[in-house]
DNA sequence: CACCAGGCAAGCC
DNA sequence: GGCTTGCATGGT
């Protein structure tokens, strides 16, 4: 892949295995939104990107080398290897299919604190509504940014949440999810949840960390993990995942527990690559009950 | 108008 | 420990 600044853009050449509807629509994220032409505007860190591709060509527009640098090629996972990934798990006849299927994923590394309160929002709501959630509670409690002459807002912060009471943040309509919301931001605030120490911990004591935060279960915690802490070996089981993993791998009804570590049997530290194909493939092939 | 949506907590055994 | 139920809200 080679980089080239070309006055305030920046593009990627011979990007591979990366596809922007894969990677924002595949249910791992919820700031980022199509635009008419294919293109992708989102939110992420305190700053706003518009995204094009064109094959193996991939434009960053009005940004910085140092923006890249420090933030989007992190962010956007260019720095790993996912032909490895997908030459792995294709050796499961089942992740060579969905791995195909979902050719271009990429797994963001998103901010901790942002998904953790994203994936409280997401427990028994639909993708369009949590995405109408989190924007309210940006466009509320976030900071203004302008951005090619559009106004967008960053994520709120764990102090401006804390600040809050539930009748303030009742505006976000998040149903009985603001409780949980606002006991994460104030743990998150008072130190009582501490992301850099999550960071060292291992992912076991780092899950449980997490579930002490009210409206933390396990699903919602290994989707922090994976999404918002780089723990690829981690494997979150949601509806579609054990669906799909049923009706793959088993011949009946499993609970959640069994089909986690099944996951983790087969895929081993590629767990969280493997859970993100296979949501992807079970979401597009609107995989049903049974 | 029922039914359901990237689950979770609380209350039961 | 495992199993059931209620939960706010909005979309179909």
């Amino acid at each position: 892949m080679e980089l080239a600044v070309q006055g305030n853009d920046i593009v990627l050449r011979g990007v591979t295995d990366f596809y922007l509807p894969h990677i924002f629509e595949c249910g791992q994220c919820f700031r980022w939104n199509r635009q008419e032409n294919g293109e992708y505007i989102g939110v992420a860190g305190g700053r706003v990107l518009r995204l094009g591709q064109r094959g193996a060509e991939v434009v960053l527009y009005d940004t910085t080398r140092q923006a890249y640098d420090e933030f989007w090629k992190q962010y956007l996972h260019l720095d790993y290897d996912y032909g490895t990934v997908k030459q792995t798990l294709s050796s499961d006849p089942v992740l060579s299919m969905a791995a195909e299927s979902g050719y271009g994923i990429r797994i963001l590394r998103q901010q901790p604190w942002e998904c953790t309160v994203s994936f409280i929002i997401s427990a028994s709501n639909n993708i369009p509504r949590i995405k109408k959630i989190i924007d309210a509670l940006c466009a509320n409690f976030g900071e203004h940014i302008v951005y090619q002459g559009k106004e967008y807002y960053t994520f709120p912060s764990p102090e401006r949440i804390a600040s809050l009471n539930l009748e303030e943040l009742a505006v976000i309509r998040a149903g009985f999810r603001d409780k949980y919301i606002l006991d994460a931001a104030r743990k998150t605030a008072d130190g009582e949840l501490d992301f850099t120490e999550l960071e060292k911990a291992e992912t076991q004591k780092a899950r449980d960390m997490l579930m002490r935060v009210s409206g933390i279960g396990r699903k919602v915690a290994d989707c922090i993990l994976l999404f918002g802490c780089g723990r690829h070996e981690v494997f979150p089981v949601d509806v579609w995942i054990k669906r799909i993993m049923e009706y793959y791998y088993f011949e009946n009804q499993q609970n959640i527990k069994n089909i986690a570590e099944t996951a983790n049997e087969k895929f081993g530290t590629l767990s969280g690559f493997a859970q993100q194909y296979l949501f992807y493939y079970a979401r597009e092939n609107k995989l049903t009950k049974e």
